[in-house]
DNA sequence: TCCCAGGCAGGGC
DNA sequence: GCCCTGCATGGG
């Protein structure tokens, strides 16, 4: 079952997404910091809290007092961690770029990415949140839903580096795709792929998925 | 009560 | 290189 087939079949049953869902490029990296083991709702929570303390822009956050910013985004837990990395961030930015993103984003991909990856808080699959849905760059990120889901269809396995080869060399080079592909997937893992969970009889991917006919009589 | 959530970093080996 | 652990709140 190629990849194209895949997402033509979760776009008919989920629709589409439209991620990421933020204001600002600026407001999409934190959201990928925040979200880190963690669930969009509680993100959303300390989106809020961050808009109403008018702490989403790098300057706001790079002269916040980390107390502060911790209160905001406590319900995303690790709260100490990520408002430390959320303030270093910001004053990178601040300081190397002027508070510019599109100062970060405008060498080659590669470099962009080391370079994010160099950073606190920021490891493959945030960095390459951040290159895709902030920076527009046709980086297709690998999170613990993507491998589960492709492990399960039988369809791709390793690690982070060879699944995302495996949707590189597999998916049209299209920003749109890329983007919905992911948000899809997360979908569909969270309705029907579950950690532990084999009972997915109403997912749109059924008929391929090993894991479930290991579990259930078709 | 336990498990899980759109990870990351640091350590031991 | 691989594997383990700490980080922490909120919801099922």
């Amino acid at each position: 079952m190629g990849q194209l087939s895949i997402y033509k079949k979760l776009l008919k049953h989920f629709g589409k997404q439209y991620w990421w869902p933020a204001e600002s490029e600026f407001e999409v990296i934190v959201g990928a910091m925040l979200t880190q083991q963690s669930t969009w709702r509680n993100v959303e929570k300390a989106i809020v809290n961050l808009k109403r303390e008018r702490l989403l822009t790098p300057k706001a956050i790079a002269q916040a007092s980390v107390p502060e910013l911790q209160k905001c985004v406590r319900p995303t837990g690790f709260y100490r961690q990520k408002a430390r990395r959320l303030r270093d961030f910001a004053r990178y930015l601040e300081r190397k770029y002027n508070g510019k993103l599109e100062l970060l984003f405008s060498k080659p991909v590669k470099d962009t990415r080391d370079e994010l990856l160099s950073l606190d808080g920021i490891g493959p699959e945030t960095a390459d949140s951040i290159l895709l849905y902030a920076g527009g760059k046709l980086i297709f990120p690998i999170d613990a839903y993507t491998k589960r889901v492709y492990e399960r269809l039988g369809l791709a396995e390793g690690h982070y580096s060879e699944l995302q080869k495996f949707f590189h060399y597999n998916l049209p080079r299209d920003l749109v795709v890329y983007k919905e592909m992911h948000a899809l997937i997360v979908e569909l893992a969270k309705d029907y792929c579950s950690k532990n969970k084999p009972l997915c009889g109403e997912c749109p991917l059924r008929e391929q998925c090993s894991f479930e006919r290991r579990f259930i009589n078709m």
